[in-house]
Parts: structure tokens; C-alpha cells; sequence
DNA sequence: CCTGAATATTTGACATCCTGAACCTTTCAT
DNA sequence: ATGAAAGGTTCAGGATGTCAAATATTCAGG
């Protein structure tokens, strides 16, 4: 049904891309909440361990990165420390604060989770080089653009 | 600090694409969220409102659609009900299955969420014409690759 | 030093989402 | 006619998310 190479005006091209984005938003969905099944994570468990993977962070921090509220994250964070991917310990600095860090099994489970997440990599491979390298600047200006 | 246009590898190159499709992921389902709460919608209730666009559609489809649990859209469907966005009515020619279709309400829910999603509006327009129809063809040749 | 405001986290109550198993109703093949 | 199969619902239970209230710590002023 969009076969037509040009749409009517640059207001519905946008719309185009904007509804193919929502269609890869909802395919890297599934893959990476599949992904995460795999190692019997939650999508959410396995965004906080993501979030680890440069060292530790105050719970704070994680709540303002996913754009929730902190006492989720306390729950989120309490089921990773129970199952041995996470510990919280208070930061000498200012003791109110609980840095959150990724153990040696958090690791190396976003690691692999990180390997195995094949999202877009077949179809991906159907753009030889210079295409992927137009994708990823223009991907990359959009998402500068939106600086958040 | 990613100036340089050739990557070590293609899998570098790839992984980067990838990396960045995450982030685009992420902004969207921030942005999606945002749009429906602003009509008291959850994310889940606005997907399945947004499937009933072309029309009514038996639980079972919008259960495969979403990929999920049919039992899971009887409970979605129900506070969709309640709030008089969506009807089920049995089908005729095979009284198991309900068709669920959106109200007049419910139209209107969607179009104007569909109107109010900005979604990589703004980004998108720091992208001229040719840009955006060239990122259109790349994001069609991923998509249709991944064949859903 | 003490008091009070502000900050970081937790707790509890509650709604939603999601799965899996058990259950009805209707259809369909034999 | 009978039994298997399919579409929905119900129920129990876990995870995610919000909000308000409580706790603990820090910090600024008097």
C-alpha cells in the first residue's frame, strides 16, 4: 500500500518514516524481551544490569535514566539482588545513596545477552556497507537532534 | 567522537546501528507512553486501540498481533470497554469469536494520539527531503527483511 | 550545637500487564 | 451423535509502575 516512491508532501513522508520506526520500535521489542526470557530476565531487569555495565550507580540515577519512579526501582533492584546480579552498597560519600553494582554473573549475563541480541543483524545484512553507513549517520543525527 | 566514517568492522559497524536503533527504541516508547497517558490511556490499551483503525478484529488476531497471551487482551479489552472506547460483538458467522471494534470514542482517541505523536518530528526535520526518503527506503528494506 | 528543610531510599496500597492452567461454548470431522 | 479442536474467559500469581507516607542522612542557619 506505500509503494508510491514519492508521497504527496514532506509532512507524509515523515509520517512514513515515523510509522516505520514504530514498526521497528515493536520488532526490537520482541527480540529483546525474548533476548532477556532466555536468561530468565524481565526486560526491565535486564535494561538496569544494561545500565551497570560502566560501573555502579545510585539508584537515583537509574530511576531518572528509565524515567521512573525510584520506588520501582527498588523492587526491580531487589529481585537482581536475590538472584546474585546485583549488590547495593551505601556510598562512603554520602550515605543516603545505595550505589548499585553488577556482580560477576551481572556481567557476564548482559554480556551475552548483548551477543545474542540479534535484533535488525539479518536484516541488516542486506544493506552493504555504504547503506549501514548512511543509516547510522542518519540515525545519529536524529537522535543528537533529540537530545535527551 | 564517531567522525570517522568506516568503522573497524562491519560488525562494528553493525553493532553501532544497532546501538543506535536502541536508543531511537528507547525515545519512541518514552514519547508513545507520554502521548497515551496524556488521554489516560496505558501503552498497552492505546496499541490496542490503534489495531482497530481498519476496523474490528477478533481477540485471537490482536492477541497474535501483540504477540501475547490471549488471556491477557481480555483484560485489556475490558477496561477499554468500561470506558467506552471499544464494543465486542459475537460474530455471526462463528458465534466462538468476539469482534471487538472501536467506538466513536475511541476513533478519536487514536487519531488525535496519532496527531499529537511527535514522535522524531523535530529531529526529522533537521533532515532534508532526500534524507528522509532515503532513511524511508532503508528502514523499508530492514523491515521487510525481517518479514513479520 | 540544634533545628528544620531537602535528599535518597524504602515501604505499603493499589492498578495494570502478562503468563499458564482450567473451564465453557461453539464448531467441525467422523 | 460424539469427541476433538478452537475462541474466550476466569483464576492464581508474578512483575511493573504510580503515589503517598515513613525513615535515614545531609546540610544550612541561627
Amino acid at each position: 500500500m506505500s509503494n508510491e516512491p514519492v508521497p504527496a508532501s514532506a509532512d507524509d513522508l515523515t509520517r512514513e518514516v515515523v510509522d516505520l520506526m514504530a514498526g521497528l520500535v515493536a520488532l526490537f521489542h520482541r527480540e529483546y524481551e525474548e533476548a532477556a526470557a532466555a536468561r530468565s530476565l524481565t526486560g526491565a531487569q535486564a535494561k538496569v544490569l544494561a545500565l551497570l555495565r560502566r560501573g555502579p550507580m545510585p539508584m537515583r540515577h537509574i530511576a531518572q535514566t528509565m524515567s521512573c519512579e525510584p520506588s520501582n526501582i527498588t523492587g526491580i533492584v531487589d529481585r537482581l539482588e536475590t538472584r546474585g546480579f546485583v549488590t547495593r552498597e551505601a556510598d562512603p560519600q554520602d550515605r543516603r545513596v545505595k550505589l548499585v553494582a553488577a556482580t560477576e554473573a551481572g556481567q557476564a549475563a548482559t554480556e551475552e545477552l548483548r551477543k545474542t541480541l540479534n535484533f535488525a543483524r539479518e536484516p541488516l545484512a542486506a544493506l552493504d556497507e555504504t547503506e549501514r553507513t548512511t543509516l547510522r549517520d542518519l540515525l545519529q543525527r536524529i537522535l543528537t537532534g533529540a537530545n535527551l
